[in-house]
DNA sequence: CAATTATGTGAACGATCGGTCGTTAATATA
DNA sequence: TATATTAACGACCGATCGTTCACATAATTG
């Protein structure tokens, strides 16, 4: 009988500080969240931390290993249960949307709002989200090398050049929809890659028309 | 005689600030940035600001201003040099990328670096960045439909669609050169709006094959 | 020349930052 | 039951934040 009461409330408060973390970094950033602020949102005392984790650093990079889960399981999950290949690919792109769309945390992206900030700090924390961020773009390459050999887009596809394109139209999505144009970024971002994997598809009567 | 000596050194010394403070704001953001680290670098003291600006706030207002003459001198002036129609269109993404790849300013993109921290925070400073990129969205979209009048892009551009195609590509080189890919990333950018605008025009010969 | 204005300094302010410490109460272990 | 562990707290630390103030100096104005 391990792991009751008092080792159980620990490991429970303990994810609700990390997905406070992650939501509040969603909107000002990982460093620019203190922790005082973390700690009335969470409901703990400042203190409360340190029981948990050594210092700021330790809970960031654990705030990045449950934003990486999360985006496996709401955004990678639902394209892996697509057809591999071409649908995969859009399923994908779309998931992504979703999540955007569903303001699954308050400042749209996690990882958008963390590489701003991160991409001139040097650090392990630095480390840590270009690793995630490299599996990421690695894992949009292999569907679309995948594609290719199922013949469901043409041979002259370069992975590393469309993995480029369709992330940057998926995450561009965050600045235009928080600044300006609102759901219609959606609606471009939809089109485009859309539009983008038709044109490279065989048969495109794999994708929607719109 | 007017502006000479203290009026001029004035001047000076506020266009010095204004120039740190977007390139330190282009790393860290303008919030990020502290005003003892801006007089460090500027080489004056904290409180010789409150001479110039009232507050942080305003400081960051000025900034922005600084930053879109920047943008329209460096960016927009070479587009508005070359013959309108699709090759102002890619002169305008190709200035956008030398501007990267230059590094004129430290952290790649004032505005990429500002947008992440102001999305999600109400104030005047917000309204004026959202004013900022609204023109340059806007400043896109007219350069697609002259484009499509001159007959040089296909009738059935939305103008809307592809300015966000062409941003979104342009803007997500800040974040994977400078945290995977490196230059590569600016290849892809070309690439990419290169072979969109050449798929999109009825004399491909406009513009150059790669 | 006298009065005013503008640039700039250095010390200090209250607030907040990340982090430490000593302590308490509840639980797990022996 | 006796003894460690553990989660959590409140108080406090030095540093830094944006900002204010009194003051000095140099240039402009009347």
């Amino acid at each position: 009988m391990e792991q009751d009461g008092r080792r159980l409330r620990g490991l429970r408060s303990r994810e609700t500080i990390l997905q406070q973390a992650v939501g509040l970094a969603s909107v000002e950033g990982l460093d620019g969240l203190s922790l005082g602020r973390l700690a009335a949102a969470a409901g703990v005392s400042k203190s409360a931390f340190f029981a948990h984790w050594r210092d700021k650093e330790q809970l960031q990079l654990d705030a990045v290993e449950w934003a990486v889960r999360q985006w496996t399981e709401q955004v990678v999950g639902p394209a892996l249960r697509a057809p591999a290949g071409a649908r995969r690919l859009f399923a994908l792109h779309e998931a992504r949307l979703r999540f955007y769309a569903d303001g699954v945390l308050p400042g749209g992206c996690f990882f958008f709002a963390v590489q701003a900030e991160f991409d001139d700090r040097p650090g392990v924390v630095r480390d840590r989200l270009v690793r995630a961020m490299r599996e990421w773009q690695e894992f949009i390459r292999r569907l679309v090398a995948e594609a290719v050999t199922l013949g469901e887009l043409v041979d002259s596809v370069d992975p590393a050049q469309l993995a480029y394109e369709i992330d940057a139209l998926g995450e561009m999505v965050i600045i235009h929809s928080r600044l300006y144009d609102g759901p219609a970024s959606l609606v471009h971002a939809r089109r485009a890659v859309l539009q983008r994997l038709r044109a490279l598809c065989p048969d495109p009567a794999l994708l929607p028309e719109d």
